[in-house]
DNA sequence: ACCTCCAAGTTAACATTGTTAACTTTGTTA
DNA sequence: TAACAAAGTTAACAATGTTAACTTGGAGGT
């Protein structure tokens, strides 16, 4: 084995059918003990791993953290020229991630209200992520601070308000939405 | 008593003790029984009034929904002519409104997974408001339908994006940050 | 006045949940 | 080999949503 890799199996087996269980269940019945039966270990065992829950559910959103981070960066490889399409792009990408799995999205929209909460150090890694690429663009282009920030606030703001309208079923996901936004996305970038 | 008169003491008092739960526990922990206790009656009273937990959380939806209608309808009296003044008014009111109890901010961002969950119903209606005034809005400067529902939606997403952002603490609630929605929403409506 | 009936309470129970305590097993190491 | 710590187990606890079975009190018809 190699060394220092300490990865127990049982604690594999409790992150995977803590995802399964998040798909199927949603973050408000997420159920511990059958993520604990489906692992095929008793319901105390996953304490020998994570201090409670939120621990287990925590270390979900990473692994959500990182689907997103993957597939940003194909589309950083995809557009590689086109500055304005490849943030349009990752917009609407963005956009489609949280809308596919709807209990994901339950990840998204979590109501924290300690601000440091650690779930949500977690999302705004992914918000950071984002506005740095908003803030090269801007400077590439020579504008000021003040102006790079105004874009990547209105960039953000656009896209998780899209998520949540979408998921509200007050905005119809087909081509036309798709367009109206990709359209609103350049006018902030391009202003 | 006055005839047809019905309403039940009990009743209004589980409502009252729901909305003080709400506040002080959030949605997450929202418990029936704490509410039964509040309001001095058994555990199992409750279900006399409402099917469920979810139809007396319902009901405090309503009244969530009822105090952000008198607050748009003070605003629209406070601004009568300048009509964009005025929705930026309310724009930025919504935005207050839904950051000032970080635990009603929760049924804002409830993630219902069924389109015709009945909490997502009452949410519309809001959104519904809101967007009954662009549209009026646009038609008075002659503007056609698509237009209207293309400002509509970046009005309300750019709001309910900067709730989520506000309440994620990725947006500081300042002066300066205000002053940049506000700028953002009347470049919506004016453009 | 008496009977009936129903709405609105009660108590007691059930299953499920998160979590902990106490115990056992098992592999490593001094 | 003895000791120990990591990682499992079982059994219990309290809290929660919900239901069943029972009680009660008042309204209305005869």
């Amino acid at each position: 084995m190699e060394e220092g890799y300490t990865a127990s199996a049982v604690r594999e087996r409790l992150i995977i059918a803590g995802i399964r269980e998040l798909e199927t269940h949603g973050l408000n019945d997420f159920s511990l003990r059958r993520v604990a039966v489906a692992s095929e270990v008793s319901c105390a065992a996953p304490y020998r791993h994570f201090r409670d829950k939120e621990e287990l559910i925590l270390e979900i959103i990473r692994y959500i953290n990182r689907q997103w981070t993957l597939l940003q960066e194909q589309i950083l490889h995809a557009f590689p020229t086109d500055e304005v399409r490849r943030l349009c792009e990752i917009g609407i990408a963005h956009i489609r991630f949280w809308i596919a799995n709807p209990n994901f999205r339950s990840v998204l929209l979590l109501d924290a209200n300690e601000p440091d909460d650690p779930r949500l150090v977690e999302r705004r890694k992914i918000s950071d992520g984002i506005a740095s690429l908003i803030h090269a663009y801007c400077q590439n282009r020579g504008e000021e601070g003040q102006k790079a920030t105004d874009k990547a606030y209105a960039f953000q703001a656009l896209i998780y308000g899209t998520v949540l309208m979408l998921g509200n079923q007050e905005l119809s996901n087909d081509g036309s939405t798709i367009a109206m936004i990709r359209s609103r996305l350049e006018g902030i970038l391009t202003a």
